[in-house]
DNA sequence: ATGAAAGCGCTAACAT
DNA sequence: ATGTTAGCGCTTTCAT
């Protein structure tokens, strides 16, 4: 696109009367260069509406100005915050985004990313669902970032998975749920992974039963699917694996009639906007989904500054965000169906 | 990014035996070269893991390869289904895409138009909020082309709005509603203005009272804050800007025990996914969100290709959608109150 | 059908 | 503090 002519450097140089070298040092290293001289290089550059070539200084400096993105689901809530974390970071250091969505597919991932890894300089990888090794194998020993996911000597910024689902079951163990269901996301999600194994800490922990529900789709159709199943374990409460998950949930109980949180309660996991609004309310495990954003590309960026120093030895970048269970005043959770009156206090179990 | 030492078109020359412009030409025109030497070349291409830079082919072909997608709201569904709409059209035209995501604000949309026309061949703006006057002082004269927005002169994809609205409210007047209300969406969409336009004609046509709520913001939150003027309205069905409201008028008027569709119906639009899912399912005016991306996408390349042609007098392209009510099985729309048994014959108002 | 050479717009030595 | 020069990787005349 661009204008009919854009102005080039050397145009503003002439109308400055100085060398091209001059307008670009004046443009990029200021202080390496007079203040008279500045003013009138900029005055020139603004009044040609001078915008520099970004093909043309890659070209020679090497780096895009542009970062990417790849999530699996950009209609996923969760994600579309992610990618607002991402976008807004980016903006501010003056970069551009390519985004990416794999629609959930593991292969599409690594074809991404070697596409990709051309024209940025540096990724964000978020919630990969790939195999590590795949992943280790493309281009991945530069400048990517991996959200929600660790791998070896990678650096990543993750969530506290296992605490959130920790605090989960102590609630629901205050709670006097005995037996608890969780309905699992995807087999390649590593948060998924995560959340299994603080879930089952913390089940053994409170003495808690923790059945476990195969694996869905992190989609709403996955809740909606688990729900007779969730209903038939026995289990008082459900933990899904997001809060779509638990809307879908939520959805098929409703549809037959099952009274929530009174015969059974519904907890979410990722703290997405509608999870507030729905009736009954989401209680559930929040997420600094932005914030996770904001930091992996500040990581990016860090990467990218240093260079080098990374390969030298230097330790492999990694931040850990908390979670935090929100407990919503009008939510889909309540004490289990035969302690509704005991006030809940559990004689077995402990909250540890 | 790029590997350790990325091949470069010399590398594939000398490997070949040939000269770059060979080389070159041997990639972009093959039928330029002989088939025997061609081989030759791509072999060594292959082995080399040769990639060409796009920055440098862009630098001297003047076109980037990229296209931009600017939204309103990535985080409404309906615009990540555009989004994937245009997504797999770029990737299939091996373009790679920027995103953007303004935040509902029009301010965002004229910089971001700004700092994208730079790097991209092309632009896809959806649904803009900006006036038509601030959107046309931009570069917007180059390849841009409207989503669900019609500017005189300037090429666009839009849906059928007025034909939605016709088969709702025809629909519903048929069931007997004599009273709807419609909550109205951002004063500065263009697809609100059509959609009050084809309510207001078809009311009339089929001699059903109209009563129109204010501007609210196109969110969950927008139809929860609207719900209890719908009530209040004594409209025995209200249709929502788009689902993401319809939700939010389900979610309060759920909230408030008001039976919905046996008090109240109601409608939605955009056909988002979740609208088939939610207990009473929406019954909602479809639009074709992929479709419109993809067409975007071929009008945009088609302009490309073309080029000068249409500085010389071609015709402005512009395609328009079809949009098809979807009723649902167990839906949020009954017959009217008073006609619950009726048979949906009214007296008042003809179906034209 | 192929090669040689010029140059896209910019930055980074190297001079001065 | 500024100018001169070279060259990033590629496509595209212009020769051959």
């Amino acid at each position: 696109m661009g204008d009919a002519v854009a102005a080039t450097i050397r145009d503003v140089a002439t109308a400055a009367g100085v060398s091209q070298s001059t307008v670009s040092r004046a443009l990029s290293i200021p202080e390496l260069v007079n203040p008279a001289t500045r003013a009138r290089v900029l005055a020139a550059a603004r009044q040609l509406g001078y915008q520099p070539n970004r093909a043309a200084r890659g070209l020679i400096t090497g780096r895009t100005g542009n970062l990417g993105l790849i999530v699996p689901d950009l209609s996923n809530p969760f994600f579309s915050s992610v990618v607002k974390g991402v976008q807004a970071a980016a903006r501010t250091s003056d970069y551009s985004l390519f985004i990416a969505d794999t629609d959930e597919e593991a292969s599409a991932e690594v074809e991404l990313l070697r596409a990709l890894t051309k024209q940025v300089d540096g990724i964000v990888l978020c919630s990969p669902r790939s195999p590590d090794t795949e992943l280790v194998e493309v281009g991945l020993d530069d400048a990517v970032v991996l959200m929600n996911r660790r791998i070896d000597g990678r650096p990543s910024v993750t969530v506290d998975n296992a605490d959130g689902m920790r605090q989960a079951v102590e609630h629901l163990a205050a709670l006097g749920h005995e037996r608890i269901a969780y309905v699992a996301g995807p087999r390649t999600s590593w948060s998924n992974g995560q959340r299994e194994q603080g879930l089952h800490q913390s089940a053994d922990a409170t003495g808690t039963d923790l059945v476990h529900l195969g694996h869905f789709p992190p989609q709403f159709e996955g809740g909606v699917a688990a729900a007779d199943l969730a209903l038939a374990s026995g289990a008082t409460a459900v933990i899904a694996y997001n809060d779509v998950v638990a809307l879908g949930l939520l959805s098929r109980l409703g549809m037959r009639g099952v009274p929530v949180p009174d015969q059974i309660s519904v907890l979410g996991c990722d703290d997405i906007g509608m999870s507030a609004m729905t009736h009954p309310a989401l209680t559930t495990v929040s997420i600094p989904k932005r914030e996770g954003g904001r930091a992996a590309v500040a990581m990016l960026l860090s990467l990218l500054r240093d260079g080098g120093a990374a390969a030298a030895g230097a330790s492999v970048p990694h931040r850990e965000l908390p979670t935090q269970l929100i407990v919503r005043a009008t939510t889909g959770v309540a004490p289990a169906p035969d302690r509704r009156t005991a006030g809940g206090h559990s004689t077995k179990g402990s909250t540890r």
